[in-house]
Parts: structure tokens; sequence; C-alpha cells
DNA sequence: ACAGTTACGA
């Protein structure tokens, strides 16, 4: 293995000269005096057929290599990803005297950022005295996408009090460091103060800067302060155009998506679609679960030929699961020549959502005996379907062998799966034993998984435990409270849940309400409980009660403790026929008369009673029901669900 | 010479 080695014992200093002179090793050679054997050219041309050990070789017998040949040495070190060749360049370099090259110290800098070698990215910076507005970059650069976003902040400080002007490139780094802090502390402000630092200086109508600007309000959530942006731009391109739409697909915005891509599309300029504007696209349609929709974008793709990119692909495959249609996303992600981990992984999930873990866990085994290595989102994703599917022996042992075979640290990502996966299994002293054991601070996401497993099994004691860490951890997230109210109604703590119930309202929270789309000919409908400005209501209602009443004498019995109000039995039945879901469900009856599959999808989990309710009427009605909720799919047929209860 | 947008999970 490779140690670091001291380049040289220089005293590092922030240099302010922005003086421009070019420059010269103290041991050149002149002209006159140099070796017959000239190596250069034919170093640099070894470079450039990427046959870099050759080029080395050659380089040990040149006395007088020059400033480019080491150029193209740095970049071809980084092509062929070669750590070990890379040192060695660098100490030639060093050798030979070019050690305070600011030219290719930004080299070097962005050679050892390909690298992943962070401790070298800072010896080259704080060792270069001579630091260009190049250097300062290409280090903020490096920074910023490693997500030391603080440290490029600090910095930059440090550079305006000493005087170091910013460039256009110093913006797009700085922007892109405020949303890469590795603390939880928000740095909106300081992007806004730059954001004003930018028009100050003119940089109103620069492409680039704006588009920065758009994608970091973007990773912040701030789809307006985007938006205005966006709008306010004389000349757009594609990479802004697309920065707009994964603005809106990754915020909860499919159809502002949706639409902005038509608007694209009608602007008919020379600004085309690209492969990442579709994938956005296609993450849009996947959360609306608008099957036709994204088959036409499909088209679309094709008729572009789009469709041999991976990226584009791995979302194809994601969006036909995720719309309902597990069967064409297989039949896209059989067609593939070429998969990558990614591609893998929208498959693996597929089968996960559906609740296949044998077919999930099958397809994560033929990833690796064809040689892709597992990454740790492969494990967020097989351990996720081996918990969808009550595969608790599968999921242990792929956690063991994720650490021991694969070398790959388990996150809290990782662990909230475990939790979950034992959880639900009803295990869940050893899901609270996994959580004492871990070496990272579990967060949210773990004790989520914990109090949703409370849930579950209705074990007040621990939830009571995990609710107040989640209670410290996010204060704001009115779903933690909400579960925890579930819990104290189904033991019937009346005085509890009010107390629950008050702490929401003190502390202004709003809890999320029960939403379902289904999509008929086309069009997508939105249902609430407190439908109002549906035309059908009364139908549908009407309906609702004609089947209730039925199925209740055929042996439906209503499942009313989800209700959080201490009410008579029949009251409590009324509210939980009003849910969303079975709105939903009649609608879908009413409008899709020809016996097709009707498919749901819903903003929450499902409840107890629309989970028994739905699974009685898809035998009633001799129908399928197809229902996506929050984490997977639900597939009702003949009176049994796909997730055999575990959801 | 250094630049902006994208996929897989919760």
């Amino acid at each position: 293995m490779w140690t670091l080695q001291p380049l040289n014992f220089r005293v590092s200093s922030y240099s302010h000269h922005q003086t421009t002179v070019a420059f010269r090793p103290s041991t050149t050679t002149s002209p006159s005096t140099l070796s017959t054997t000239n190596h250069n050219a034919s170093i640099q041309s070894l470079c450039e057929k990427g046959q870099l050990k050759k080029a080395l070789k050659l380089l040990s017998h040149e006395p007088n290599p020059t400033q480019h040949t080491y150029e193209l040495l740095i970049l071809s070190c980084a092509d062929q990803r070669s750590l070990s060749d890379a040192f060695i360049v660098h100490r030639n370099l060093i050798d030979n005297g070019f050690d305070q090259d600011p030219f290719l110290a930004t080299k070097l800098i962005n050679m050892y950022y390909e690298l992943d070698c962070i401790d070298r990215v800072r010896q080259v910076f704080d060792e270069t005295l001579k630091k260009t507005i190049y250097v300062w970059n290409a280090f903020f650069r490096a920074l910023s996408l490693w997500g030391h976003g603080e440290e490029v902040l600090g910095l930059y400080r440090r550079m305006n009090r000493i005087g170091i002007p910013s460039d256009r490139f110093t913006y797009t780094y700085v922007l892109k460091a405020c949303v890469a802090a590795e603390s939880l502390a928000s740095l909106l402000q300081k992007g806004k103060e730059i954001h004003a630092h930018v028009l100050r200086h003119g940089y109103e109508s620069h492409i680039h800067i704006m588009t920065t600007l758009v994608d970091m309000y973007a990773r912040f959530g701030c789809v307006e302060d985007a938006s205005s942006v966006f709008n306010e731009m004389p000349v757009k391109n594609v990479v802004s155009w697309s920065a707009m739409i994964a603005c809106y697909a990754k915020n909860g915005k499919p159809l502002e998506a949706l639409e902005l891509f038509r608007a694209l599309m009608l602007e008919n300029c020379d600004t085309l679609p690209n492969s990442v504007t579709m994938v956005s696209v296609l993450q849009a349609c996947a959360s609306l679960a608008a099957l036709e929709q994204g088959k036409l974008i499909h088209g679309y793709i094709l008729r572009k030929g789009l469709d041999s990119i991976l990226p584009v692909i791995s979302a194809l495959v994601t969006m036909y699961a995720r719309c309902g249609d597990l069967e064409l996303g297989q039949r896209v992600f059989s067609q593939m020549e070429k998969r990558d981990v990614v591609a893998w992984n929208s498959m693996i999930s597929s089968y996960g959502i559906h609740g296949l873990g044998g077919k999930a866990i099958e397809v994560f085994k033929e990833m690796v005996s064809s040689g892709v290595s597992p990454s740790p989102i492969s494990f967020v994703s097989v351990l996720g379907a081996c918990s969808h599917s009550g595969l608790i022996e599968e999921g242990r042992y792929l956690f063991e062998s994720m650490v021991k075979e694969h070398g790959i640290t388990p996150t809290v990502e990782h662990y909230a799966c475990m939790v979950d996966l034992l959880g639900r299994a009803n295990q869940i002293d050893e899901a609270a034993k996994i959580i004492q054991d871990m070496r990272i601070e579990p967060g949210p996401k773990v004790w989520g998984s914990l109090l949703g497993s409370c849930r579950i099994h209705g074990n007040v004691e621990l939830a009571e435990r995990a609710s107040k860490r989640l209670f410290e951890l996010e204060p704001r997230n009115a779903g933690n409270y909400v579960l925890l109210a579930d819990i104290y109604a189904e033991a019937e703590m009346w005085n509890e849940v009010k107390r629950v119930k008050k702490l929401v309202e003190a502390r202004g929270l709003q809890k999320v309400s029960g939403c379902c789309w289904i999509e008929v000919e086309r069009k997508i409908y939105s249902l609430t409980s407190v439908e109002e400005f549906n035309p059908q209501i009364e139908q549908i209602h009407a309906l609702l009660i004609k089947l209730f009443m039925e199925m209740k004498e055929k042996g439906y019995v209503p499942e009313t403790k989800v209700v959080l109000y201490d009410l008579e039995a029949d009251e409590k039945e009324r509210i939980v026929l009003g849910h969303s879901e079975k709105l939903a469900v009649a609608f879908g009856l009413i409008h899709n008369c020809k016996g097709e599959t009707i498919r749901i999808t819903k903003n929450l989990r499902l409840c107890e009673d629309c989970h028994s309710f739905t699974k009685f009427i898809s035998k009633f009605a001799g129908r399928e029901i197809l229902v996506r909720d929050v984490n997977r799919f639900h597939h009702f047929k003949n009176g049994v669900c796909s997730c055999a209860e575990y959801w």
C-alpha cells in the first residue's frame, strides 16, 4: 500500500499575488544543452493513447520533461484511476522542480479529486505557495463535491479578507458548498448572501451561475426561489430547463415537473430535452404513478434514441415498477445489454416494493455473480425487499455478508432496514438491541422504524422510548406524533391520545391528511377524506354504503381501532368508511367498468381497515386492485393481498 | 486551463 509522504517542507501561506508570470522551474536546462534523448513527444502520445505504463517507463529516461508532458501524464493517471501511478508522476514532477507550478498544481488537485485522495488534495493546495485563482477554484471544487461545504465557505471568507477576487467559477463552487455542508445546519442564508454577491458582480445573466442557483434552491427545497431565478434567466439552455424540472420532480411537485416539460416541448426552439431531462420526467411519472403518461414518455425516448443511456433505462425500470407494471419494468431490464450497479439496484427494489423478496434476492445474487459489486444502496434495496416479504433469516445473512464479504460499513439506512425487518417480525427486543449496539448515532430513520414496529405490535412502552428520542430529533415531523397517538388509541389510552394531540397543536404542526390518486383515461384524479369538489361524491358514498352493508353480511368486520377519537362504534365505522382509499376504490369501480385492474396511489401508509376492506372487495366485486402506499404495493386479488400482512 | 442539470433507497 502507498503511504502519504511529505512532498516538501515549505511553510504554506495564502498568496494574494495575482501576477500571471509564467512559472519556470529552477533547474531548467537551456535548449542547447538538451540531452540527445528527448522523449517528451513520445510520452505525450502514449498518454493520449492510454498507454500510461509505457509512458512512465519512458519518463524515467527523460531528463527534461516539460510542463505539457506532466499535464498529459496527470490526466492519464486520473483517466486510468491509478493512484500508484499518480504518486510516481507526482514524485517525478517534484524531482524535476515543478513542485511550485500553479498550473500543474491545479491539474494535480483535480487528479487527486478523481482518485478520491483527499489528503493529497489538501497537501497540494497547502504547499503551492503561489495560489492562483485556478488553484483556489480547483480546491473549492474538490471540497464541495466531497461535501466539505463549510470548509469552502471558511476559505472563501479568508479569500475575500485578503483581497483575492472571485471569478465566475469561484461562485459556482461556493454556491455548491452551501448545500454540501456536513453539519445539519442549513446554509440557506449563506447561499442567499452569495446570490446577492453574484448579482452585485453583474453575473445575473451568466447561464452557469444562474443554473447553479436554481439547483441550490432546489436542494434546499425552496421551489419558489428556484423558479423565480429560472424565470428571470434571459437565456436558458437544456441544463437550466433540466435543473428546474428536476427541482419540481424532487420536491413533491411532479405535476409541475410534467407541465414544465410540456412547456419546453412547446417552446419549439433549439432547446431540446436530453437524457438528463428525461430522467427527471420519468421520476415525475413514477411519483404520480401515471402509467399511461409514462408510456408516452417512453415512446418519445425511443424516437429520440435516448433508450440506450444507462440512467434513462434505470429510470424506466423504476417508473414502470412504481406505476404498478412490474412486468414492463422487467422487460426493459431484460433487454439491457450492459448493466451497471444502478440498473441492478432499480430491478432489486422494484421486486422489493412488489413484495417479491425472493426474486429480489435472486437478482441480487445474479448481479454479484455477473461481476458487479453491490453498492450500499444495493443492500438498502435488498434488505428492504426482505423486510417487505418477511424474509428475516435471509436479511440477517445479507446484512452480515455486507460487512464481512463486501466490506461495506453499515450506515443509518442499513440499520433502519434491519430494525424494520426484525421489528415487523415481532422480534422487537432484538431490534432494540441492534440500536443499542450501533456504533453510530441512530438517526430519526432508525427510531422511526422502531416506532413503526411498535405500532404494528402494540408495544406502548418501547414506543414511548422511541418517540421521546424522535421528538427530540425531528420535533416538526407530525407523522411521528400521529404514530404515537395511534399506538395509544389502540391501547385505548385516551388521555395519552389527548396529550399527544395537544402537543401537536402547541407546536403548530399540521398532520398530513390522506390522499389518493387514480388515473382514469390518462387523467389523474385525487380524492381526500374531506372530498368536496368531486361532483360524483354522492354516487361514491352511495356505492360505498351499499358495499359496506353487503360485505358486513358476508363477514367483513370494520377495523375501527385506527380512529383516534373515543367514539361510539357506529360513529367510528362512519369515519373509516370515509377514508380516501375507499373513495378511490369506489371511484375506480364506477369509472373502470371493463374489469381492468384498478390502480390507486396513496400518500401515506394504508390503514388496517382499508386493507381488509379492499381484500374483501377484490373478492366481492371480482376485481383486481393495485394500491401503492408510501412504502410498497398491495396487490389485492380474490380476497388476498400480495403483502401477506407485511407492510 | 477550472464550470451548471440526471438514475438506484428511506
